[in-house]
DNA sequence: ATCGGGGTTTAAACTTTGTTTAAAACATCT
DNA sequence: AGATGTTTTAAACAAAGTTTAAACCCCGAT
């Protein structure tokens, strides 16, 4: 038992390591059981598949990494600070974990099904108390009347989607990673003013 | 000479119709000489790859379906005019090419370097006439100084990233393919009056 | 203590990929 | 017709993920 969870985690923590620096699709079951030091055969016995092994991964970081992201969603913060905390965070959250947007981009690829049946992806849109903060703040008259998921949607684009075209914009406007990293830095002010101008009621 | 171009356009045809309907990465090499009634060998004779023939019919697909884009980005409409012309023709055209989604996915998947190799997608980020446009209405104090880049990336995050989450979003909100689409076409307002609203002067 | 059995580990083989090779078939021009 | 260059073919190759069946190991029941 001792020795089994220890080749589990053996095999878990090579593949992460290749993972995370060569890509899912540039790292063979063979490398991996190599840097596991153990047969190629077993990382089929404990993981079912290369995919599942991927799967596993892939829920781990998210996790690892979002929490606090759940937390300022559902904490009880007016709008205004709510949103600034998030995109920041969430920006933060994506400099550090390059590869957690190309392992979200893998999957959309593969199959978009798979990404609402992984928990991990799907709590990370969890808005149920967000879009009951945007439904009673209209109400009470302080927004003006707002649809939830647009504005989620929004702020998840704005924030996420330049990392994935990140080489796109280093190439076009000749940045280095500092100066894309500044870029960024930039858009943590600018996607919460662009957010909470688009809900602020007419002339205030 | 007369028969080559037929091969290689029989596999062109073939590989292409698999591609949108499975994808790339489920689509063998056996199943598109198959489909195209040719020998394996013949694949790797007209295209030196698997992964050429793709980056072949990508970029075909992609200069198909943005001529209009980039014209309208160069064109001398004014800037609100173009921005709600850009936004909603970009939403038809991703709406009726779902698959050019998950291809740019495959692409800033598996190298993001490839992506700005390829002229298709470069030119598609194409924005020296709407930057100067915007230097100039900033500079003549029609709008706020505003960069260019930034409000171009906005502007390409809030169209195109809904559309990678697409299934997301409908599971989490329950919609269809009807509601999503509605959802699709509601922004084609929205995303232009976030972006003037965003521009625009303070206080007119 | 020893035997049997369940969970692990192993080496080897299997299947399916994309790709290459070398010869055959074909077409074209002199 | 023959030489030459292009196109097509069947077969083999290498690398990938996966499966198999036997060996191994440990541990509790007899």
């Amino acid at each position: 038992m001792a020795k089994s969870k220890n080749t589990e985690q053996k095999i878990f923590d090579a593949a992460t390591e290749l993972f995370l620096e060569k890509g899912v699709d540039r790292t063979s079951v063979r490398e991996i059981a190599n840097k596991a030091g153990i047969n190629l055969a077993l990382m089929n016995y404990y993981f079912r598949s290369k995919e599942n092994l991927f799967d596993a991964i892939f829920t781990m970081l998210v996790k690892k990494n979002t929490r606090n992201l759940i937390k300022i969603l559902d904490s009880d913060l007016g709008l205004e600070e709510k949103i600034r905390k998030y995109v920041e965070a969430y920006i933060d959250m994506l400099t550090d974990n390059p590869l957690l947007v190309s392992f979200v981009m893998a999957i959309v690829h593969r199959s978009q099904e798979r990404i609402i049946q992984m928990k991990a992806i799907s709590s990370l849109y969890s808005t149920s108390k967000f879009a009951q903060q945007i439904f009673d703040e209209s109400k009470k008259g302080h927004i003006k009347p707002t649809s939830p998921t647009q504005l989620f949607v929004d702020m998840l684009s704005l924030i996420t989607f330049p990392f994935a075209i990140k080489l796109l914009i280093m190439d076009k406007n000749n940045y280095d990673e500092a100066q894309f990293r500044e870029f960024m830095e930039e858009r943590k002010q600018r996607i919460p003013d662009l957010l909470l101008m688009s809900i602020k009621k007419e002339g205030e």
